[in-house]
DNA sequence: TTGAAAACATTACAACTCTAAATAATTGTT
DNA sequence: AACAATTATTTAGAGTTGTAATGTTTTCAA
């Protein structure tokens, strides 16, 4: 039986998927934080004082899965929780300084080795994989997009708006 | 702030990630069968009686969890175990009937929009992106391979195959 | 042959993830 | 103002996943 191109997507899916678990547990033992914790704090960083739900869109994932993160991080006091006083349904996440400071001592969310080989590619390189990605993504999340006449892989491509300017 | 080409990356990752968890809960509402269990299954049906390693490295699961997975699987009646007469430390799984005609029934463990958009896709697309992911698996494993410079699209799964007894 | 090392599988445990239901607060309608 | 509908978050419950520890069986060497 030969594998199809499709096999082969759903192979190398499996490997990327594994390869971030295992990464992020890695990095728990070695920072005390899992990626997914990680991804959650930057998020916060980046985004200051936001509610649950942004997170949950910012981050990929569930409110409920975010609700979970946050748990922790503030058991582990990281993170302050107190409600918004515009509107009291919603709740605000902020840094402690510990979580300030974890931050700064943390390594990238996506394997060291991932980021140093990422980053000696060539930029035409790069945009070829992220576009890739991004079409997976969106062919993977398409109920509502039903004839969406986006993506024109030509532009995709070519549509490089980082210039590797260091 | 700006978003870098590895950030886009991580995001990518993150959606496909979710949309992949999200179909699985779907298929196991629609057919009874997560998209892991499924996997097993198929896996179990292409590679005939097997041990749990060999499945485990089939479907990039450890082993504990192809574990958990048949056990499940056997509770339903879908798989059977036996323990192997050459060397009794291996267990084989078989499909059981309700098994193979659970496969025959399934969708596959793609979202059914991906394998419809991505079929429709020219070839050198399909080319293109099977080609990415797997860039992106074999960069986020490579701590075995250090200076694997080029990736013959057509071998590089095979890379995969090696664990390295250091 | 016997004992140590290796290989295979399972168990115990912890984290993550989702959906669905519950709780809390706001907004809109009457 | 009161009640319904909506929005935001949390809780409850279940499945997936991996590591570490455990139990078996095999292999190998003295």
């Amino acid at each position: 039986m030969e594998t199809t191109q499709e096999d082969q997507v759903l192979i190398s899916l499996r490997q990327i998927i594994r390869a971030t678990d295992l990464y992020s547990r890695q990095l728990s033992k070695q920072v005390g934080l899992t990626a997914p914790q990680l991804l959650v704090l930057q998020s916060i960083h980046r985004l200051g004082a936001t509610s649950i739900s942004k997170l949950s869109t910012d981050v990929s994932l569930s409110q409920a899965t975010v609700t979970n993160i946050i748990d922790r991080l503030e058991s582990r006091a990281l993170v302050r929780r107190h409600r918004s006083n515009e509107d009291r349904r919603v709740v605000h996440a902020t840094l402690t300084d510990s979580g300030v400071e974890k931050i700064s001592e943390a390594p990238t969310p996506l394997q060291d080795v991932f980021s140093k080989r990422f980053s000696s590619l060539e930029p035409w390189e790069q945009s070829m994989i992220v576009s890739s990605l991004q079409r997976v993504a969106n062919m993977m999340n398409a109920e509502d997009i039903d004839a969406s006449p986006v993506l024109h892989v030509g532009g995709a491509i070519d549509q490089v708006h980082e210039n590797s300017a260091s």
